[in-house]
DNA sequence: TAGGCCATCTGGTCCT
DNA sequence: AGGACCAGATGGCCTA
């Protein structure tokens, strides 16, 4: 696994192999192209001419145009389309409109999803510094992922010691359904070894120093 | 130069 | 029929 140390070494950051370091080795200002990120480089596919702007908005027939221009096989495409039109009794302009219709909304499609990507590293809490370049794509899905596992890990560790501390102010008293609606342990939740830096009794339950316990954390 | 990442095109499949 | 979704192919840009 690929631990992404220059991002403070969270345990959320690790990153199956060839994930992590690539996208952080480097300090570009937006990225290796900066393209789509909003920013607007126009600097990308030579026909790409609506990259920089709206991410759902309409293309023209002509910016369709725009795109198709230069495009790869276009032989092969004008007799695949002859092709598929005679098959479909269509004629081949109606199906080149078609398809360039097709591309139009697939573009758009994924315009959309690099804007939802865009919103999940917003809220990733990586390093997002001009230095850093920006995450890709698959790294910031495992990110997200990982980062969502540590938060549910602390949320319960909270509720734990939130059931504990009550526990503890009603002594013996059982805790009130009100009180553990999550269905966790209303007794001493921690069943890890005592650390030898926090011998009260908020000792961390999973074995690491618990950054919830006040003894935890002052404690060297 | 190789490899990584990306945008785009394209055809297929499924759904409404 | 048309749209959404998906995966493969292709080609460009960038970094090590």
């Amino acid at each position: 696994m690929a631990e992404l140390k220059s991002l403070g070494g969270e345990a959320y950051l690790a990153l199956a192999p060839g994930y992590g370091p690539s996208a952080f080795a480097y300090g570009g200002a937006e990225g290796p192209r900066g393209a789509y990120a909003g920013g607007g480089g126009a600097d990308f596919h030579p026909g790409a001419l609506g990259k920089s702007a709206e991410s759902s908005g309409e293309q023209s027939g002509d910016e369709e145009d725009g795109f198709e221009a230069g495009v790869k096989g276009s032989a092969a495409f004008e007799r695949e389309g002859k092709l598929k039109a005679a098959a479909l009794g269509k004629k081949p302009k109606e199906q080149r409109s078609l398809r360039l219709s097709i591309n139009a909304r697939e573009r758009r499609r994924m315009h959309d999803l690099n804007d939802a990507l865009d919103g999940l590293r917003s809220v990733i809490p990586y390093a997002h510094s001009p230095s850093v370049r920006k995450l890709s794509k698959i790294a910031t899905l495992l990110l997200a992922k990982n980062y969502i596992l540590m938060q549910a890990q602390a949320l319960e560790e909270m509720r734990r010691l939130v059931a504990y501390l009550n526990q503890g102010q009603a002594l013996s008293a059982p805790l009130p359904a009100t009180l553990n609606p999550f269905g966790q342990s209303a007794v001493y939740p921690f069943t890890g070894t005592a650390l030898p830096g926090c011998p009260e009794k908020c000792t961390a339950f999973t074995g690491a120093a618990s950054a919830l316990c006040k003894h935890c954390s002052d404690k060297p």
